[in-house]
DNA sequence: TGTACATCAGTGAACGCGCGTTCACTGATGTAC
DNA sequence: TGTACATCAGTGAACGCGCGTTCACTGATGTAC
């Protein structure tokens, strides 16, 4: 039973890495097999398909990546009780991750599946679609409690801030991939982070921050203050 | 001669939707020459290979972006003088120009190559990889010319704000096509659009930019305006 | 203007290989009595 | 403690279908003289 759970795990393993590497269809059964020591045979004995293993290797990929911000998320809040500071820590973490793979990123599994949805049946569609809004909500969870004690510069939809993280991490790992230089996701979370302190922390030093807000909500010019 | 060429772009915007929908892997020239009216013998002709297929796709891709970039971008500069104002309505046409597709955005090819890239040989890996340095350096060009008449703020590295234009499109694109809310698209390069305003134009209304600017150079508490 | 030839843009049949899937069978481990 | 049976985790051979690729051939159009 061990075994078999074992064995399990190394072809979801192994076929998630060459799924981000070469796409669902161009990655046979018969290599993973081959990579993970058994037979076609001892394949179906643990999917019905292929098309279980793309179920079970997504569901996979969304719980290990829940657990993940679940973990980032927490050990920000344990290092700072000011949410914004709290927030930018678990970015930096979330960067610091990110860069320590060692040799870059391998994908996300999400974004692989979009690039081929017509493979996929509509259980794998809502599945995804459901994982990347529960994200965005946690996101704008943050930001909203934020935004109770640091108020955001009102131009700004904290929605599409929030949908930005995800999107910045893919585009990231994209350009990451194309340029083979694994450091611009690094980069690209870290400019994000600077995007989210802009916002809420607007003046680069603090004293600063309630004066600005108060010059902008007063709504007049000031230039006599110049 | 004419006909020819009208089958052999009609063959690439076959394949190029098929491709972003699917992957590499999964259209098969069969289906392409059903779509386009001629037979499996016809594709031949105009393709040495499957693989000579994917270098054009890619070829007409970046040579069609490339042509969208220099004319948003001149018409931004036609639409005015100051380079940040420019920018910014660049950015807004782009906007507009993503959100004007009728099923949403089909798909980036670079994005759906780098996530097949084993399938594809040195020559494409260059390629795209070209591309996407020569549109970063684009980018970061006019980053430059707007630093020059508005000192942007210290702390933001520009080649990352460069990169991110990339990094925010090709992630709402996958956040697009993953929710099947192709408006997502839009709103992250809106998104991006506000950081660019908050980078090099800090405070919402133009009377408060120099006022904002000069507290911070202070670097002196001023409690005493609140 | 008519004829000969060349090129263009395909047709249509055939090929072999690899892939996903099935199935009868098997050795090792666990459980009941 | 030994025996009988069941389940687990596979093996290994066979299957048929679809795919990329080849190739001899063809009708329409263009060009030379």
């Amino acid at each position: 039973m061990a075994k078999g759970l074992a064995t399990r795990e190394r072809l979801l393993t192994i076929a998630e890495a060459a799924v981000l590497a070469k796409g669902f269809s161009a990655t046979s059964i018969e290599e993973l097999v081959a990579e993970a020591g058994i037979t076609k045979g001892g394949f179906f004995y643990h999917f019905r398909d292929k098309n279980e293993l793309a179920h079970e290797m997504i569901r996979r990929y969304v719980a290990t990546t829940d657990a993940l911000f679940d973990d980032i998320f927490q050990r920000g809040r344990e290092l700072s009780d000011d949410p914004l500071q709290a927030f930018l820590i678990s970015l930096k973490l979330l960067a610091e991750i990110m860069s320590d793979l060692p040799n870059g990123h391998p994908g996300c599994l999400i974004a692989s599946v979009c690039y081929q949805e017509r493979l996929f049946d509509r259980e794998v569609r809502t599945l995804t679609a459901a994982s990347v809004r529960s994200w965005n909500m946690r996101f704008r969870k943050v930001l909203d409690d934020i935004a109770a004690v640091h108020p955001p510069r009102e131009l700004i939809d904290l929605d599409d801030v929030a949908d930005m993280l995800s999107c910045v991490v893919d585009g990231g790992i994209i350009m990451s991939k194309a340029l083979n230089e694994p450091h611009r996701l690094e980069r690209q979370i870290l400019a994000f982070r600077s995007f989210v302190r802009l916002i809420f922390a607007p003046a680069p030093t603090k004293a600063i921050v309630p004066i600005a807000r108060t010059v902008a909500d007063a709504g007049r010019p000031m230039d006599s203050l110049s």
